[in-house]
DNA sequence: CGGGATCCCGATAGATACTG
DNA sequence: CAGTATCTATCGGGATCCCG
C-alpha cells in the first residue's frame, strides 16, 4: 500500500480543490464565457433577436448541434430567452436577457483587454520563438 | 460528388470563419483566459513570485505536465518570467510581468460579474430544470 | 424550419515513470 | 527540485439520420 501514498494525496488534494472550483462562480462563469462558442452567439445576438436559421448563418462554422447545445446551454443559464411561435414552419427567436447583455459588456472588457494588449503579446511570443533553446 | 455539397460549402464557411477567428485578438486571447490552469495560475502569482514546486502544491490538482505546459505558454506570451538560480538543487522563480498583472485584473473584473451573477445565473438554471418538458 | 439521437474521431488532459 | 516522455482515457465536437 506504501506505494499508492502519493498518488492517495493527491486524489484528497485533488477533491478539496474540486471543491473549492465548485464553490467558487469565478470559475462556474468563466467556463461558460471561455466556450468558443458563447462569446459568438452573444455577440451575434447583441444587436438584437436572431433566429436559429440566421444565428447558424452568421456565426457560419458552427454544426447544428453545437448551436443548439450551446443555445440551450445559455437559456438555462439566464442568458437568453428562447420564444418559439408556431407557424406552419416554427419560427424560433433568441434574445439576449438583461443578465446577457451584462455578460455582453463583459466580454466587451475582454475583447478591450486583448485588443490593447495583443501587439505586447505578439512581440513577447517572437521574442521567445526566437531565443535559442538554451 | 453532390452529396458532399453541403459538407463541403460549411467547410468552406469554417475556413473563412477560422480566418476571422485567427485575425480577431479577443478569440486568441479568450482562450488564453478561459483556460482553467491559467486563471488559477495568474491568481496565484498576483501576490508575489513562486516556485515551481510552491505553485504544484498551491494550485494542489495540477499534474506536472499540466503546470509546465501552462507556464511555458505563459511565459511564451510574456504574462510571466521565468528565473533560473543554478543552485545545487536548481532553484526556479517565476513572477508575474506587468502585463500577467494587468490580465489578473482583469481576471478580477471576471470574477467580479461572476460572483455579482451568480445567483441570478443559479435561479435561472432551477427555473430551467424544474420546467416540465414541453 | 428547428431541432433530437446516435455514432465516431481527433485533440488533449492527466497519470505514471524516468532524467538532469 | 524541476521538469520531460509516453501512454491512455476522456470528451468536445462534427457528420448523419430522423422526427414534429
Amino acid at each position: 500500500m506504501a506505494t499508492m501514498t502519493a498518488a492517495q494525496k493527491r486524489d484528497r488534494a485533488r477533491a478539496e480543490y474540486d471543491a473549492f472550483i465548485k464553490a467558487c462562480p469565478t470559475n462556474q462563469l468563466l467556463d461558460r464565457i471561455s466556450d468558443k462558442w458563447v462569446s459568438l452567439v452573444v455577440s451575434a445576438l447583441a444587436p438584437g433577436p436572431m433566429r436559429y436559421s440566421d444565428l447558424s448563418r452568421k456565426i457560419a462554422g458552427v454544426s447544428p448541434k453545437m448551436l443548439t447545445q450551446t443555445l440551450r446551454s445559455l437559456e438555462r443559464d439566464g442568458i437568453l430567452v428562447r420564444t418559439v411561435t408556431p407557424s406552419v414552419p416554427v419560427r424560433v427567436d433568441y434574445e439576449l436577457t438583461p443578465l446577457g447583455s451584462s455578460l455582453a459588456l463583459l466580454l466587451t472588457a475582454v475583447k478591450d483587454w486583448a485588443e490593447s494588449h495583443f501587439d505586447e503579446v505578439h512581440r513577447a511570443r517572437e521574442l521567445y520563438d526566437t531565443q535559442p533553446a538554451g
